[in-house]
DNA sequence: AATACGGGGCG
DNA sequence: CGCCCAGTATT
């Protein structure tokens, strides 16, 4: 078997009885070792969607005192619609990727201006929203509506092609497209909800990305990438799966520059001072530009010009060249 | 396919 | 200090 040849529609297959196997297994285990997140005691899709829209990129440990604090803020959509931007954007802080909440408050007007403030419920129409891509529509049609949709975040992408490709490097491995192909492929008929939220928490838990713990994994017996494991005895595997990660990154040439001297930093900076202002006041360059940046000098007028006009294109400052900056 | 987009927490 | 995280939009 060779797994490079991408033929895309169709990949490897358990057999019905190893498939139903894991199914049981997994589903059996999720039963009892659930995570109990507060997302997973509602099925309000709007609460589902402000949950989702945070997870984003962002760890559940973090999203949990927000997603409470937002809902206590803005608790419907027709609340989350009718706010000033400021407000939103505000209550967001210090979650980061701050365009969510632009984006998050832009589809809750949208729900009530064209959808009579009702979430749409298929992955094709909730796809229309700006800020929602595939995964966002697949949990929000599974988890807010029941909907037997497959999706596939980080956590689901590496457990599936662990449990039924193997390890994820060296390379090939599995493209977004034929993930989410094995994802519908091995969904349980009706446990669409369990079976999602299953894989993550697994993903979270036992079958993490550096560091996976093999010995108290459900469903090990079945898993390829554990086959792999030991045949070549590499327990514990945090260190081999570590280098091979490095392997493959170093070939992609990746490089990252320190954080805080980057324009993500200082975007941040710029919002998170513009909330301590009193509404409506605003900030010139000038002031502006020493107070997110100890060594700022004139110099550097051009890049925070720069730096805020791209805020105010991603709708989350409001600039006038003559009378400075705010918060929309 | 590559890049922009945050920031907190942990080893 | 490097790495990770319930991704999406844009080029």
């Amino acid at each position: 078997m060779h797994r490079s040849s991408p033929s895309s529609s169709t990949v490897a297959q358990p057999t019905p009885e190893q498939l139903a196997r894991v199914h049981h297994l997994l589903l059996e285990w999720y039963a009892h070792e659930q995570r109990p997140l507060p997302w997973r005691a509602t099925s309000d899709p709007y609460a589902i969607l402000v949950s989702e829209i945070m997870l984003q990129q962002t760890q559940v440990e973090r999203v949990i005192p927000k997603y409470h604090e937002f809902l206590s803020r803005f608790p419907t959509v027709a609340d989350l619609a009718a706010a000033p931007t400021a407000a939103v954007i505000s209550t967001w802080v210090p979650l980061g990727y701050n365009q969510r909440a632009v984006r998050l408050q832009a589809i809750a007007r949208q729900v009530v201006s064209d959808y009579q403030g009702r979430i749409p419920d298929s992955v094709e129409e909730l796809l229309k929203l700006k800020g929602i891509g595939r995964y966002t529509a697949g949990a929000i049609a599974c988890f807010a509506y029941h909907r037997q949709v497959a999706t596939v975040d980080t956590n689901i992408r590496r457990v599936l092609h662990r449990l039924f490709i193997g390890l994820e490097h060296p390379e090939p491995r599995l493209s977004d497209a034929e993930t989410l192909t094995l994802a519908e492929q091995v969904l349980p008929p009706g446990r669409a909800y369990e079976w999602n939220q299953a894989l993550m928490d697994l993903g979270a838990m036992i079958c993490t990305s550096a560091s996976p713990q093999c010995e108290r994994c459900p469903v090990g017996e079945a898993c390829a990438a554990y086959r792999e494991l030991s045949a070549q005895s590499l327990f514990p595997s945090g260190t081999v799966l570590r280098t091979l990660r490095k392997v493959a990154e170093k070939k992609s040439g990746y490089q990252a520059q320190p954080f805080t001297q980057s324009d993500r930093y200082f975007r941040g900076r710029i919002v998170a001072l513009l909330r301590t202002l009193p509404p409506e006041q605003r900030l010139s360059l000038a002031e502006l530009g020493p107070r997110i940046k100890s060594s700022y000098t004139e110099a550097d007028l051009p890049w925070l010009q720069r730096l805020v006009s791209r805020l105010a294109h991603d709708g989350l400052v409001d600039y006038q060249e003559e009378e400075g900056v705010r918060l929309p």
